[in-house]
Order: structure tokens, then C-alpha cells, then sequence
DNA sequence: CGCCGAGTTGAACTGAATCAAGAAACGTGG
DNA sequence: CCACGTTTCTTGATTCAGTTCAACTCGGCG
């Protein structure tokens, strides 16, 4: 049970729900464990659950002419899911990959929808997840149309300081859409600061 | 009232309302006209509307340095908002913009949130809303990310030729993320075909 | 008419990609 | 716990897509 506290409490921080709702909810929840190296989803697969990470970190990304190009990373506390397959049902263009051992709560697509239907709060939850997504594509977008790779390396180190001493610079530099060549020279410059 | 009818089809299409809540809604809409060059919003004011146009088409873009950054365009029928400061209360980065003389329907802030409070189908159409948003963000973030200028022309071109044809190449070059000179160049070599 | 913004074209430049090769870090098995 | 192979990171040299700057054309409109 204290493993849904942090779920509940993340939940809750959305928008508060009655507990008799929260219970029913949590009789429904799956408690998983991952190794590092493993898949909550791979591309093709169609998206069954959203994730909550209790512990642990993801990276989702897609790949293109056999490039790997990398939209987000997720930590403790996030939910994860392939977003945009769970809304539509279609088979998954991104992979989502554990990048270290994690324990997560999946939450079925199922049960989510039949709290949609049942409560107001279903849906309420859904808005707000959907509209905190949005805010990070929007974010993310504007960034890539308006900064160079240098400009976006330096607004992720104020903004995000913790990305960049954990994950590898393979990964961040698909993250920011250069190539790890060149995010190893931006770097260069930073370390002399 | 047939003022009304595409706008409540449009969220009917989203998911049925019973025709009493439809009609409590109806009331409190704002029927707008406007003119080319006008503006929805400007950068530093709060978003007070979702928009749904009847007729006309909008961009919306922001300014970094100096210069103009597109991020969408909306044509009859569809929604329009500053949504990351409608969401957040936050002063918009974003600009929207009248491309032509634009019948629209303006739902107001209050009125959709307490449409939220009231109805079950209230924060299902504000999901359905977010989603939709989602994903139109994510397949441009993954298109900025993996394509080159020429893939990002030619994907608009089949997906959404409208587009180019209707919009000038200053403000299309500034969607992709290009400069004028480089898309008149792209524009070139698809010419000959 | 003549002006003005939008679009095109050319030439030079540059940020980042690519190619290549070495150094450092990592994990796995002996 | 070390030795080895594998992957990740760094650095250098070269190339290239797209920018920048500048000049010219075109169509609309006062």
C-alpha cells in the first residue's frame, strides 16, 4: 500500500479526489518492476498503460533512418507513457527505454477509462495530464525553432541542471537534435566556467 | 444561431452533449468579427479565450531577438488559443494573428471553467481539447527533430498542401524553421516537378 | 507612374554534420 | 581483481546545409 503513496499523492496534487474514488482506482493499479535496458514500449506496440515512476528514469524516442532521436526523459515521480499512441490506439512510434532499475505503477488504459466515465474527476485528470503535456512539447518546440544547439544546451543547464550530469551525452545530444560530436564540444566551452 | 452550427458540431464531434447543456453553453458565446492584421492576443496579456473560427484563418508566433517564429496556423473550423498562457494564467509568448477578414466564436475562460465544474462532458471536451493539442505539438517536435528543411517542406507539402499554396513564404519559412531565402531555394527544386 | 514589401537569385560565410582516429570508461569472464 | 573487448567520449580535419548579405525582379496599390 505505501507503495501507491506517491501516486496517490501525485494524483492528488492534480486535482483532489474523493477517497472511496482513489481506492476503487488503486485496487486497479499495477505494481511493476524493470531492469535497466528494458521496454515499457517499443515501436509498433500499441500503448496499454501510463506509468508512474516511483523510482527510477525512462527515455522515450523514435527512431528515423536507423537514428535514434530522443523527446524525453522522465524521472521519480513523472508519469511516462507513449502519449501519443495511448490517445489514439495506433501502434506506437516511439520506444520508451528504462534507463536504470525502476519500480513503476501502471495505470491500464482500461481502468483509466472507466474512471473517465464514471467520475468527474476521471476526465478532470485527464485535462490536466494532457495540458501539462502539451506545455512540454510547446516548450520544447519553441526552443528548437528559436535556439541553436548551443542556446538550447545552455537553457537546458539552467533550467534542467540535473539531465545534464546524469544522462549520457549519446542521449542528450538526440535530446537537443545535434550530434554527440558536437554537444562534446559545446561542453568543452562550459567547462572551462 | 446558424451562427452556432459549426461550432457545435465541431464539439459534438469531440463527444455529444445532452442539448440543455449545449444551449446553456450557446448563451454565453461571443460572436466576433475581425479584420486582416488584427490580433487574438498579443505577447504579455493572458489568454482570456479559446476561439473557434467560423471563417478566416490565424497565425500564431512568437518573437525571439528580433525575429518572428511561427508555430501554427488555424483555418475555418478549428480552435484557436494563446493555449500555454490559457492553461497556466501566465502572460502568452505567443502572438495570434488575423491573415484575413475572420468570423469568430470566442468561449470565455470562465465560462468553459465553470462548463468544467458543472458537467461530466465539461472536462471531456477540456481533454479532448488537450489531447488534440498534444499531439499536433509532438509530430512537429519529432519533424523539427529528425527532419531536414527539404523533408520538413516536402512532409507539409503532402500533408497539408493547402498550406503552402495560401501562406507566404516569409511566414511558412519561419513554421519550418527556415530562413525566406532557403525555402524560395526548396521551393525551386519542386518547381521543375 | 513610382514606391514598397514579397519573392528570387547569387556569392560568401558559418554552425553543425560527417568522417576518422585516439582516449577513457565500463562490464564481463577468467 | 585484473585483462580484455566494447561502447562512450573527445578531438581534429573536412564537408555541407542552411544563413547572411546584397542586388535585382515582380506585382499591388497609393
Amino acid at each position: 500500500m505505501s507503495d501507491f503513496q506517491k501516486i496517490k499523492q501525485a494524483l492528488f496534487q492534480l486535482t483532489p479526489i474523493p477517497e472511496r474514488e482513489w481506492n476503487e482506482f488503486a485496487d486497479n493499479l499495477i505494481f511493476k518492476n524493470f531492469s535497466k535496458g528494458d521496454y515499457l514500449i517499443r515501436e509498433g506496440q500499441v500503448e496499454k498503460f501510463i506509468y508512474f515512476l516511483n523510482k527510477g528514469s525512462t527515455r522515450n524516442y523514435f527512431i528515423k533512418d536507423g537514428k535514434e532521436f530522443t523527446v524525453d526523459f522522465h524521472f521519480e515521480g513523472d508519469f511516462v507513457t507513449a502519449y501519443y499512441s495511448f490517445i489514439t490506439r495506433e501502434p506506437s512510434s516511439v520506444f520508451i527505454e528504462l534507463l536504470e532499475e525502476t519500480e513503476a505503477i501502471a495505470i491500464p488504459y482500461k481502468l483509466l477509462h472507466e474512471f473517465y466515465n464514471k467520475y468527474q474527476h476521471g476526465d478532470r485528470i485527464g485535462r490536466l495530464m494532457a495540458e501539462a503535456q502539451y506545455i512540454k512539447r510547446l516548450r520544447k518546440e519553441m526552443d528548437l525553432l528559436s535556439l541553436t544547439a548551443e542556446e538550447r544546451y545552455a537553457a537546458l543547464m539552467t533550467k534542467n541542471p540535473a539531465l545534464i550530469s546524469t544522462i549520457s551525452i549519446k542521449h542528450l545530444s538526440s535530446y537537443l537534435g545535434i550530434q554527440p560530436e558536437s554537444l562534446s564540444r559545446i561542453r568543452k566551452l562550459y567547462r572551462k566556467n
